[in-house]
DNA sequence: GCCGCTATTGTGGATGACCGCAAGCCTGCC
DNA sequence: GGCAGGCTTGCGGTCATCCACAATAGCGGC
Protein backbone atom coordinates (compact mmCIF):
# COMPACT_ATOMS: atom_id res chain seq x y z
CA UNK A 1 0.00 0.00 0.00
CA UNK A 2 3.25 2.51 0.06
CA UNK A 3 3.08 2.25 -3.66
CA UNK A 4 5.23 5.59 -4.71
CA UNK A 5 2.53 7.42 -6.56
CA UNK A 6 4.77 10.58 -6.42
CA UNK A 7 4.87 12.40 -10.66
CA UNK A 8 7.39 11.29 -12.46
CA UNK A 9 8.56 11.79 -15.86
CA UNK A 10 9.17 8.48 -17.84
CA UNK A 11 11.90 9.09 -20.50
CA UNK A 12 11.22 6.36 -23.13
CA UNK A 13 14.23 6.03 -26.03
CA UNK A 14 16.48 3.72 -27.52
CA UNK A 15 19.19 5.53 -28.07
CA UNK A 16 21.37 6.01 -24.74
CA UNK A 17 22.50 9.33 -25.64
CA UNK A 18 19.57 10.73 -26.07
CA UNK A 19 17.88 9.32 -22.81
CA UNK A 20 21.02 10.84 -20.82
CA UNK A 21 20.56 14.32 -22.22
CA UNK A 22 17.07 14.08 -21.20
CA UNK A 23 17.88 12.71 -18.03
CA UNK A 24 19.86 15.15 -17.60
CA UNK A 25 17.76 17.85 -18.00
CA UNK A 26 14.91 17.68 -16.59
CA UNK A 27 16.97 17.08 -13.07
CA UNK A 28 18.55 20.06 -13.73
CA UNK A 29 15.17 21.52 -13.66
CA UNK A 30 13.83 19.65 -10.75
CA UNK A 31 12.02 17.14 -12.65
CA UNK A 32 12.15 13.99 -11.52
CA UNK A 33 12.53 11.28 -14.10
CA UNK A 34 13.35 8.13 -15.22
CA UNK A 35 14.88 6.12 -18.15
CA UNK A 36 13.76 3.17 -20.10
CA UNK A 37 15.76 1.90 -22.86
CA UNK A 38 12.21 0.50 -24.92
CA UNK A 39 8.56 0.55 -25.02
CA UNK A 40 8.68 -2.90 -23.82
CA UNK A 41 10.52 -2.52 -20.50
CA UNK A 42 8.70 0.23 -19.82
CA UNK A 43 5.37 -1.44 -20.65
CA UNK A 44 6.67 -4.40 -18.59
CA UNK A 45 7.78 -1.70 -15.42
CA UNK A 46 4.10 -0.15 -15.78
CA UNK A 47 1.83 0.01 -13.10
CA UNK A 48 -1.49 1.42 -13.15
CA UNK A 49 -1.07 4.16 -10.18
CA UNK A 50 1.84 5.62 -11.79
CA UNK A 51 1.66 9.59 -11.78
CA UNK A 52 3.47 11.81 -13.74
CA UNK A 53 4.06 11.78 -17.94
CA UNK A 54 5.70 10.07 -20.72
CA UNK A 55 8.59 11.36 -23.36
CA UNK A 56 8.82 8.96 -25.43
CA UNK A 57 10.67 8.44 -29.18
CA UNK A 58 8.01 7.65 -31.65
CA UNK A 59 10.07 5.47 -33.55
CA UNK A 60 12.21 2.79 -31.46
CA UNK A 61 14.00 -0.66 -31.82
CA UNK A 62 11.25 -3.44 -31.29
CA UNK A 63 7.64 -1.85 -30.05
CA UNK A 64 6.97 1.95 -31.73
CA UNK A 65 6.01 4.90 -29.43
CA UNK A 66 2.48 4.86 -31.03
CA UNK A 67 2.02 0.93 -30.34
CA UNK A 68 3.12 1.63 -26.79
CA UNK A 69 1.04 4.15 -26.00
CA UNK A 70 -2.20 2.35 -28.02
CA UNK A 71 -1.02 -0.78 -25.33
CA UNK A 72 -1.36 1.68 -22.57
CA UNK A 73 -4.36 3.24 -23.18
CA UNK A 74 -6.32 -0.39 -23.20
CA UNK A 75 -5.08 -0.66 -20.16
CA UNK A 76 -6.11 1.95 -18.38
CA UNK A 77 -3.13 4.61 -18.23
CA UNK A 78 -3.92 8.29 -18.94
CA UNK A 79 -0.61 9.48 -18.32
CA UNK A 80 -0.01 11.91 -21.06
CA UNK A 81 2.27 11.27 -23.34
CA UNK A 82 4.96 13.85 -25.04
CA UNK A 83 6.30 12.03 -28.74
CA UNK A 84 9.82 13.16 -29.44
CA UNK A 85 10.82 12.26 -33.42
CA UNK A 86 13.30 13.14 -35.65
CA UNK A 87 11.81 12.09 -38.25
CA UNK A 88 7.76 12.68 -37.78
CA UNK A 89 5.58 13.95 -40.53
CA UNK A 90 2.37 15.86 -40.68
CA UNK A 91 -0.12 12.55 -41.03
CA UNK A 92 2.07 10.74 -38.35
CA UNK A 93 1.67 14.10 -35.71
CA UNK A 94 -2.01 13.94 -36.53
CA UNK A 95 -2.57 10.34 -36.02
CA UNK A 96 -0.73 10.65 -32.45
CA UNK A 97 -2.55 13.30 -31.11
CA UNK A 98 -5.79 12.20 -32.17
CA UNK A 99 -5.00 9.04 -30.31
CA UNK A 100 -4.84 11.36 -27.05
CA UNK A 101 -1.07 12.37 -27.22
CA UNK A 102 -0.30 15.19 -25.16
CA UNK A 103 1.94 16.83 -27.50
CA UNK A 104 4.45 15.52 -30.42
CA UNK A 105 7.48 17.61 -30.85
CA UNK A 106 10.46 17.36 -33.46
CA UNK A 107 13.75 16.99 -32.99
CA UNK A 108 16.15 19.04 -32.75
CA UNK A 109 13.98 20.62 -29.95
CA UNK A 110 14.31 23.53 -27.62
CA UNK A 111 15.50 22.40 -23.60
CA UNK A 112 13.21 25.28 -22.00
CA UNK A 113 10.13 24.43 -24.62
CA UNK A 114 10.00 20.73 -23.83
CA UNK A 115 10.40 21.27 -20.59
CA UNK A 116 7.48 23.68 -20.29
CA UNK A 117 5.45 21.28 -22.44
CA UNK A 118 6.39 18.31 -19.59
CA UNK A 119 5.16 20.97 -16.88
CA UNK A 120 2.23 21.41 -19.01
CA UNK A 121 1.73 17.59 -18.99
CA UNK A 122 2.49 17.10 -15.30
CA UNK A 123 -0.34 19.92 -14.35
CA UNK A 124 -2.79 18.13 -16.71
CA UNK A 125 -1.92 14.56 -14.82
CA UNK A 126 -2.72 15.98 -11.11
CA UNK A 127 -5.71 17.66 -12.47
CA UNK A 128 -6.87 14.57 -14.24
CA UNK A 129 -5.99 12.31 -10.75
CA UNK A 130 -9.08 14.49 -9.03
CA UNK A 131 -11.30 12.98 -11.29
CA UNK A 132 -9.82 9.99 -11.00
CA UNK A 133 -9.28 8.98 -7.97
CA UNK A 134 -13.24 9.41 -6.94
CA UNK A 135 -14.38 7.99 -9.38
CA UNK A 136 -12.14 4.50 -7.96
CA UNK A 137 -13.62 5.82 -4.69
CA UNK A 138 -17.15 5.40 -6.24
CA UNK A 139 -16.36 2.39 -8.05
CA UNK A 140 -15.37 0.70 -5.10
CA UNK A 141 -18.18 1.50 -2.77
CA UNK A 142 -20.50 0.37 -5.80
CA UNK A 143 -18.59 -3.18 -5.69
CA UNK A 144 -19.75 -3.11 -2.21
CA UNK A 145 -23.35 -3.38 -2.59
CA UNK A 146 -25.35 -6.59 -3.23
CA UNK A 147 -26.88 -6.93 -6.02
CA UNK A 148 -30.62 -6.44 -4.43
CA UNK A 149 -29.08 -3.00 -3.30
CA UNK A 150 -27.69 -2.06 -6.92
CA UNK A 151 -31.61 -2.50 -7.83
CA UNK A 152 -32.88 -0.48 -5.12
CA UNK A 153 -30.43 1.80 -5.80
CA UNK A 154 -31.55 2.43 -9.63
CA UNK A 155 -35.35 2.93 -8.78
CA UNK A 156 -34.47 5.94 -6.40
CA UNK A 157 -31.42 7.59 -8.71
CA UNK A 158 -35.14 7.31 -10.88
CA UNK A 159 -36.80 9.27 -8.61
CA UNK A 160 -39.58 6.72 -7.72
CA UNK A 161 -41.04 6.64 -3.87
CA UNK A 162 -40.45 3.88 -1.79
CA UNK A 163 -44.04 2.55 -2.44
CA UNK A 164 -43.70 2.70 -6.58
CA UNK A 165 -40.15 0.56 -5.86
CA UNK A 166 -41.55 -1.99 -3.26
CA UNK A 167 -43.82 -2.46 -6.00
CA UNK A 168 -41.95 -3.08 -8.73
CA UNK A 169 -39.97 -5.56 -6.63
CA UNK A 170 -42.75 -7.38 -5.40
CA UNK A 171 -41.08 -6.64 -1.81
CA UNK A 172 -42.69 -5.06 1.43
CA UNK A 173 -41.84 -1.42 1.97
CA UNK A 174 -40.06 -1.79 4.96
CA UNK A 175 -37.28 -3.88 2.63
CA UNK A 176 -37.16 -1.32 0.59
CA UNK A 177 -36.11 0.93 3.45
CA UNK A 178 -33.55 -1.48 4.53
CA UNK A 179 -31.94 -1.56 1.35
CA UNK A 180 -32.14 1.80 0.88
CA UNK A 181 -30.36 2.52 4.14
CA UNK A 182 -27.80 0.12 3.29
CA UNK A 183 -27.02 1.57 0.23
CA UNK A 184 -26.50 5.20 1.60
CA UNK A 185 -24.75 3.26 4.44
CA UNK A 186 -22.32 2.05 2.17
CA UNK A 187 -22.00 4.52 -0.47
CA UNK A 188 -20.95 7.08 2.13
CA UNK A 189 -23.54 9.45 1.30
CA UNK A 190 -26.17 10.75 3.83
CA UNK A 191 -29.38 11.38 1.29
CA UNK A 192 -30.28 10.68 -2.52
CA UNK A 193 -29.15 14.06 -3.57
CA UNK A 194 -25.64 13.38 -2.54
CA UNK A 195 -26.17 9.84 -4.36
CA UNK A 196 -26.89 11.42 -6.96
CA UNK A 197 -24.43 13.95 -7.13
CA UNK A 198 -21.36 11.52 -6.73
CA UNK A 199 -22.33 9.14 -9.05
CA UNK A 200 -23.40 11.64 -11.68
CA UNK A 201 -20.29 13.78 -10.97
CA UNK A 202 -17.84 10.23 -11.50
CA UNK A 203 -19.91 9.47 -14.83
CA UNK A 204 -21.23 5.87 -13.30
CA UNK A 205 -24.41 6.45 -13.85
CA UNK A 206 -26.17 8.52 -16.42
CA UNK A 207 -29.82 8.42 -15.51
CA UNK A 208 -30.03 11.20 -18.04
CA UNK A 209 -33.68 12.30 -16.76
CA UNK A 210 -35.75 13.71 -19.60
CA UNK A 211 -36.68 17.88 -19.04
CA UNK A 212 -40.01 18.26 -18.40
CA UNK A 213 -42.78 19.53 -21.00
CA UNK B 1 -37.35 30.17 -34.91
CA UNK B 2 -37.32 28.31 -37.91
CA UNK B 3 -33.99 28.97 -37.89
CA UNK B 4 -32.22 26.53 -41.00
CA UNK B 5 -30.12 23.68 -38.09
CA UNK B 6 -29.70 21.30 -40.98
CA UNK B 7 -25.74 20.03 -40.58
CA UNK B 8 -23.70 21.67 -43.22
CA UNK B 9 -19.88 21.57 -44.23
CA UNK B 10 -18.73 24.56 -44.60
CA UNK B 11 -15.82 24.83 -47.34
CA UNK B 12 -13.47 27.97 -46.66
CA UNK B 13 -10.68 28.93 -49.09
CA UNK B 14 -9.72 31.64 -51.43
CA UNK B 15 -8.83 29.55 -54.01
CA UNK B 16 -11.75 28.91 -56.31
CA UNK B 17 -10.76 26.01 -58.25
CA UNK B 18 -10.41 24.41 -54.92
CA UNK B 19 -13.52 25.77 -53.61
CA UNK B 20 -15.10 24.09 -56.84
CA UNK B 21 -13.57 20.70 -56.26
CA UNK B 22 -14.58 20.05 -52.83
CA UNK B 23 -18.04 21.74 -53.50
CA UNK B 24 -18.41 18.86 -56.33
CA UNK B 25 -16.98 15.97 -54.13
CA UNK B 26 -19.23 16.50 -51.41
CA UNK B 27 -22.47 17.02 -53.61
CA UNK B 28 -21.81 14.37 -55.13
CA UNK B 29 -21.62 12.17 -51.96
CA UNK B 30 -24.39 13.95 -50.85
CA UNK B 31 -23.07 15.87 -48.14
CA UNK B 32 -24.49 19.00 -47.87
CA UNK B 33 -22.17 21.80 -48.26
CA UNK B 34 -21.45 25.76 -48.61
CA UNK B 35 -18.27 27.54 -49.85
CA UNK B 36 -17.24 31.37 -48.88
CA UNK B 37 -14.35 32.82 -50.50
CA UNK B 38 -12.77 33.63 -46.83
CA UNK B 39 -12.51 33.37 -43.65
CA UNK B 40 -13.97 36.56 -42.77
CA UNK B 41 -16.74 36.23 -45.11
CA UNK B 42 -17.80 33.36 -43.26
CA UNK B 43 -17.00 34.70 -39.54
CA UNK B 44 -19.71 37.35 -40.99
CA UNK B 45 -22.09 35.69 -41.74
CA UNK B 46 -21.51 32.62 -39.03
CA UNK B 47 -24.53 32.10 -36.66
CA UNK B 48 -24.05 30.04 -33.20
CA UNK B 49 -26.50 27.82 -34.53
CA UNK B 50 -25.12 26.56 -37.20
CA UNK B 51 -24.34 22.89 -37.30
CA UNK B 52 -22.34 20.18 -39.91
CA UNK B 53 -18.28 20.86 -39.72
CA UNK B 54 -15.82 23.66 -41.32
CA UNK B 55 -13.24 22.55 -44.22
CA UNK B 56 -10.94 25.53 -44.07
CA UNK B 57 -7.37 26.35 -45.23
CA UNK B 58 -4.98 27.21 -43.06
CA UNK B 59 -3.54 29.71 -45.35
CA UNK B 60 -5.41 32.11 -46.91
CA UNK B 61 -5.34 35.98 -47.91
CA UNK B 62 -5.82 37.77 -45.08
CA UNK B 63 -7.24 36.35 -42.25
CA UNK B 64 -5.52 32.63 -41.60
CA UNK B 65 -7.84 29.73 -40.93
CA UNK B 66 -5.91 29.45 -37.57
CA UNK B 67 -7.11 33.05 -36.66
CA UNK B 68 -10.41 32.11 -38.04
CA UNK B 69 -11.08 29.33 -36.03
CA UNK B 70 -9.51 30.91 -32.72
CA UNK B 71 -12.56 33.77 -32.98
CA UNK B 72 -15.02 31.04 -33.87
CA UNK B 73 -14.59 29.61 -30.46
CA UNK B 74 -14.24 32.83 -28.62
CA UNK B 75 -17.57 33.38 -30.00
CA UNK B 76 -18.75 29.88 -28.81
CA UNK B 77 -18.64 27.54 -31.93
CA UNK B 78 -17.85 24.25 -31.56
CA UNK B 79 -17.92 22.63 -35.29
CA UNK B 80 -15.47 20.91 -35.99
CA UNK B 81 -12.61 22.10 -38.36
CA UNK B 82 -10.96 20.06 -40.61
CA UNK B 83 -7.80 21.82 -41.58
CA UNK B 84 -6.62 21.79 -45.38
CA UNK B 85 -2.96 22.69 -46.19
CA UNK B 86 -0.48 22.95 -48.88
CA UNK B 87 2.75 23.60 -46.69
CA UNK B 88 2.02 22.31 -43.24
CA UNK B 89 4.31 21.53 -40.92
CA UNK B 90 4.50 19.49 -37.79
CA UNK B 91 4.53 22.20 -35.35
CA UNK B 92 1.43 23.98 -36.98
CA UNK B 93 -0.41 20.78 -37.31
CA UNK B 94 0.31 20.04 -33.32
CA UNK B 95 -0.55 23.72 -32.69
CA UNK B 96 -4.18 23.71 -34.26
CA UNK B 97 -5.18 20.04 -33.37
CA UNK B 98 -4.04 20.80 -29.42
CA UNK B 99 -6.32 24.02 -29.93
CA UNK B 100 -8.87 21.85 -30.81
CA UNK B 101 -8.98 21.32 -34.73
CA UNK B 102 -10.90 17.84 -35.53
CA UNK B 103 -8.36 17.39 -38.30
CA UNK B 104 -5.83 18.76 -40.29
CA UNK B 105 -4.90 17.19 -43.48
CA UNK B 106 -2.34 17.89 -46.27
CA UNK B 107 -2.45 18.65 -50.02
CA UNK B 108 -2.91 16.74 -52.22
CA UNK B 109 -5.43 14.37 -49.96
CA UNK B 110 -7.37 11.37 -51.24
CA UNK B 111 -11.00 12.29 -51.93
CA UNK B 112 -12.45 8.94 -50.05
CA UNK B 113 -10.13 9.83 -46.77
CA UNK B 114 -11.40 13.68 -46.70
CA UNK B 115 -14.93 12.25 -47.29
CA UNK B 116 -14.92 10.04 -44.38
CA UNK B 117 -13.31 12.89 -42.00
CA UNK B 118 -16.15 14.99 -42.53
CA UNK B 119 -18.51 12.27 -41.93
CA UNK B 120 -16.86 11.59 -38.63
CA UNK B 121 -16.22 15.19 -37.69
CA UNK B 122 -20.46 15.72 -38.71
CA UNK B 123 -21.34 12.60 -36.36
CA UNK B 124 -18.98 14.32 -33.57
CA UNK B 125 -21.07 17.32 -33.95
CA UNK B 126 -24.47 15.47 -33.78
CA UNK B 127 -23.15 13.98 -30.49
CA UNK B 128 -22.19 17.15 -29.26
CA UNK B 129 -25.18 18.56 -29.82
CA UNK B 130 -27.00 16.36 -27.27
CA UNK B 131 -24.90 17.71 -24.64
CA UNK B 132 -24.97 21.20 -25.49
CA UNK B 133 -28.97 21.14 -25.90
CA UNK B 134 -29.56 20.15 -22.54
CA UNK B 135 -27.04 22.47 -20.98
CA UNK B 136 -28.11 25.34 -22.85
CA UNK B 137 -32.13 24.15 -21.86
CA UNK B 138 -30.77 23.78 -18.49
CA UNK B 139 -29.07 27.05 -18.25
CA UNK B 140 -32.27 28.77 -19.55
CA UNK B 141 -33.95 27.32 -16.80
CA UNK B 142 -31.62 28.77 -14.35
CA UNK B 143 -31.97 31.89 -15.82
CA UNK B 144 -35.81 31.75 -14.62
CA UNK B 145 -35.08 31.53 -11.31
CA UNK B 146 -35.21 34.74 -8.95
CA UNK B 147 -32.19 35.29 -6.50
CA UNK B 148 -33.92 33.78 -3.24
CA UNK B 149 -34.93 30.29 -5.22
CA UNK B 150 -31.03 30.07 -6.43
CA UNK B 151 -29.80 30.63 -2.79
CA UNK B 152 -32.64 27.90 -1.69
CA UNK B 153 -31.47 25.22 -4.51
CA UNK B 154 -27.97 25.34 -3.53
CA UNK B 155 -28.75 24.49 -0.07
CA UNK B 156 -31.18 21.94 -1.03
CA UNK B 157 -28.00 20.30 -3.51
CA UNK B 158 -25.64 20.55 -0.42
CA UNK B 159 -28.42 17.69 1.12
CA UNK B 160 -29.33 20.25 3.85
CA UNK B 161 -33.28 20.11 5.32
CA UNK B 162 -35.81 22.81 5.13
CA UNK B 163 -35.40 23.22 8.41
CA UNK B 164 -31.52 23.83 8.71
CA UNK B 165 -31.98 26.25 4.95
CA UNK B 166 -34.53 27.90 7.20
CA UNK B 167 -32.27 28.99 9.70
CA UNK B 168 -29.33 29.96 7.24
CA UNK B 169 -31.65 32.38 5.54
CA UNK B 170 -33.59 33.52 9.01
CA UNK B 171 -36.64 32.61 7.27
CA UNK B 172 -39.26 30.42 8.15
CA UNK B 173 -39.98 26.94 6.58
CA UNK B 174 -42.91 27.37 5.01
CA UNK B 175 -40.99 30.21 2.76
CA UNK B 176 -38.48 27.44 2.25
CA UNK B 177 -40.90 24.62 1.49
CA UNK B 178 -42.61 27.61 -1.02
CA UNK B 179 -38.84 28.47 -2.92
CA UNK B 180 -38.45 24.36 -3.35
CA UNK B 181 -41.16 23.99 -5.04
CA UNK B 182 -41.11 27.23 -7.10
CA UNK B 183 -37.13 25.78 -8.52
CA UNK B 184 -38.99 22.33 -9.00
CA UNK B 185 -41.24 23.62 -11.24
CA UNK B 186 -38.87 25.89 -13.03
CA UNK B 187 -36.08 23.26 -13.22
CA UNK B 188 -38.82 21.16 -14.82
CA UNK B 189 -38.00 18.49 -12.56
CA UNK B 190 -40.02 16.32 -9.49
CA UNK B 191 -37.43 15.70 -6.76
CA UNK B 192 -34.45 16.66 -5.14
CA UNK B 193 -33.00 13.55 -7.27
CA UNK B 194 -33.35 14.78 -10.62
CA UNK B 195 -32.58 18.47 -9.74
CA UNK B 196 -29.05 16.97 -8.90
CA UNK B 197 -29.19 15.08 -11.66
CA UNK B 198 -29.53 17.63 -14.16
CA UNK B 199 -27.39 19.62 -12.58
CA UNK B 200 -24.67 17.54 -12.32
CA UNK B 201 -24.81 16.00 -15.37
CA UNK B 202 -25.34 19.58 -17.47
CA UNK B 203 -22.08 20.69 -15.27
CA UNK B 204 -23.70 23.78 -14.09
CA UNK B 205 -23.27 22.89 -10.35
CA UNK B 206 -20.49 21.07 -9.17
CA UNK B 207 -21.41 20.64 -5.95
CA UNK B 208 -18.76 17.84 -5.44
CA UNK B 209 -20.37 16.31 -2.01
CA UNK B 210 -17.38 15.37 -0.69
CA UNK B 211 -17.11 11.55 0.33
CA UNK B 212 -17.71 10.35 3.93
CA UNK B 213 -15.41 8.81 6.51
C1' DG C 1 -24.88 -28.00 12.90
C1' DC C 2 -23.32 -23.25 13.70
C1' DC C 3 -21.87 -18.84 11.68
C1' DG C 4 -22.08 -15.06 8.51
C1' DC C 5 -24.23 -12.79 4.82
C1' DT C 6 -28.31 -11.51 2.39
C1' DA C 7 -33.09 -10.87 1.88
C1' DT C 8 -37.20 -10.44 3.93
C1' DT C 9 -41.22 -8.35 6.95
C1' DG C 10 -43.80 -6.05 10.85
C1' DT C 11 -44.99 -2.25 14.34
C1' DG C 12 -44.90 2.21 15.78
C1' DG C 13 -43.19 6.56 16.17
C1' DA C 14 -40.36 10.81 15.01
C1' DT C 15 -39.16 13.79 11.44
C1' DG C 16 -39.26 15.80 6.98
C1' DA C 17 -41.38 16.90 2.47
C1' DC C 18 -45.30 18.65 -0.07
C1' DC C 19 -49.69 21.12 -0.78
C1' DG C 20 -53.92 24.03 -0.76
C1' DC C 21 -55.75 28.02 1.20
C1' DA C 22 -55.12 32.55 2.74
C1' DA C 23 -52.65 36.78 3.32
C1' DG C 24 -49.26 40.61 4.41
C1' DC C 25 -45.16 43.47 2.73
C1' DC C 26 -42.13 45.83 -0.50
C1' DT C 27 -40.42 47.46 -4.95
C1' DG C 28 -40.59 49.03 -9.52
C1' DC C 29 -43.51 50.48 -13.28
C1' DC C 30 -47.53 52.55 -15.91
C1' DG D 1 -52.76 54.98 -6.94
C1' DG D 2 -53.05 50.49 -8.93
C1' DC D 3 -50.75 46.36 -10.57
C1' DA D 4 -47.26 42.81 -11.20
C1' DG D 5 -43.72 40.18 -9.28
C1' DG D 6 -41.01 38.68 -5.64
C1' DC D 7 -40.50 37.45 -0.62
C1' DT D 8 -42.64 36.35 3.37
C1' DT D 9 -45.60 33.57 6.84
C1' DG D 10 -49.24 30.56 9.17
C1' DC D 11 -52.43 26.54 9.53
C1' DG D 12 -53.65 21.99 8.91
C1' DG D 13 -53.32 17.90 6.74
C1' DT D 14 -51.31 14.02 3.68
C1' DC D 15 -47.64 11.40 2.27
C1' DA D 16 -42.75 9.86 2.48
C1' DT D 17 -38.63 9.07 4.85
C1' DC D 18 -35.86 7.31 8.59
C1' DC D 19 -35.09 4.46 12.41
C1' DA D 20 -35.14 1.37 16.63
C1' DC D 21 -36.70 -2.99 18.03
C1' DA D 22 -37.69 -7.53 16.72
C1' DA D 23 -37.85 -11.59 13.88
C1' DT D 24 -37.85 -15.33 9.97
C1' DA D 25 -35.50 -17.68 6.25
C1' DG D 26 -32.21 -19.40 2.61
C1' DC D 27 -27.41 -20.23 1.25
C1' DG D 28 -22.53 -21.29 1.40
C1' DG D 29 -18.56 -22.37 4.22
C1' DC D 30 -15.98 -24.31 8.37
Amino acid sequence: MTTDTAPLTHIVDDDEAIRDALSWLFRTRNVPCATWPSAEAFLEAWQLEWRGCIVMDIRMQGMSGLDCSTALRQRGSTLPIIFITGHGDVPMAVGALKRGAFDFIEKPFDDNALVDVVQSALDEDARNQARRSTRVDVAARLEQLTGREREVMGLILAGKFNKVIADELNISMRTVEVHRARVFEKMGVRSAVELAQQLTLAGLYNNAAPLAE
